[in-house]
DNA sequence: TTAAAACTGTTTGAATTCAAACTATTATTT
DNA sequence: AAATAATAGTTTGAATTCAAACAGTTTTAA
């Protein structure tokens, strides 16, 4: 199938592949919103999703966690907030933490979304088997530790 | 190592990684460019790295090939040929498209920049193997199909 | 041959990302 | 205890992405 090609060219189109499948996911994403008249966006979603898992992060543990900077992370919190859909609260322990909750608004939504959100996922990795995704995830992990290094 | 995680689990860890990756990448773009005082962006290099290897591809072709919609490909071109790097012109054969050509003083900019732009692929396939690569490829080939039905 | 559909590139305005500088708070060193 | 360094969050302006609507051109179908 792959002819004789090196491991940075092999690398080349991994990225290139990663970077198609983001597209796909945000316009499926894209489709179903719009079908479900949804007020909401994918980086939204991102956010939503994991604040309704897991109670009072602080912003920068969810900008560690779901990969963003964190000025981008005031920006989208802030869209949350102003949606109705989560609130700040200043961490008594350590004054310089805002903890993110989501709100019953938040949770109503998110109740909506999760179907589709899992159904997604489940999509993704439709006629793939466990061992081969680990390894993808394996060698994702490698590259990453070596361009950190 | 990786316990008992279903299929879905596994994808949105992978998912995190490889938004990890591409800002591993971007950090790692963003410290060589400013060490050497080029003025120029990741994303204009990814474009001018292309057509410096394929001349006369038009700009929905390179929007293809490296993975951006078509309008961020009018914005990106234009900042290349307002740089001098870069040259649109009309294809005779079928006037919808502009063909891109690289000028003189990007083929000398590039020549400057391929060393490095090869030794981050190098570093980050450092201590993979060919086959790991290869796996990971057709899981992320594999998803995107299952993504864009 | 004409009408419809598909394709390429541009434009627009909004959303998001990005780097950098900044404030406030906490942790570490001296 | 005071000075210093590290951390969380905000702000700023610029860069990039994004979706949508559009104009011009070519291809396809009626």
């Amino acid at each position: 199938m792959e002819p004789t090609k090196n491991l940075t060219e092999l690398a080349r189109e991994l990225w290139r592949e990663m970077a198609e499948m983001r597209n796909s996911l945000r316009q499926y994403v894209h489709v179903k919103i719009k079908e479900n008249n949804w007020d909401i966006s994918m980086e939204l979603v991102e956010i939503l999703g994991l604040i309704y898992k897991r109670s009072g992060l602080n912003q920068q543990e969810i900008a560690d966690i779901i990969v963003k900077d964190k000025s981008s992370m005031t920006y989208l919190i802030d869209n949350l907030v102003k949606k109705g859909l989560a609130e700040r609260t200043e961490d008594q322990r350590d004054r310089r933490n805002k903890l993110i909750y989501i709100t019953e608004k938040g949770k109503l939504l998110m109740e909506e979304l999760t179907p589709w959100v899992t159904e997604i996922y489940e999509k993704a990795t439709r006629e793939l088997l466990t061992d081969d995704i680990l390894n993808a995830l394996s060698v994702a992990r490698k590259m990453n530790e070596n361009l950190k290094q």
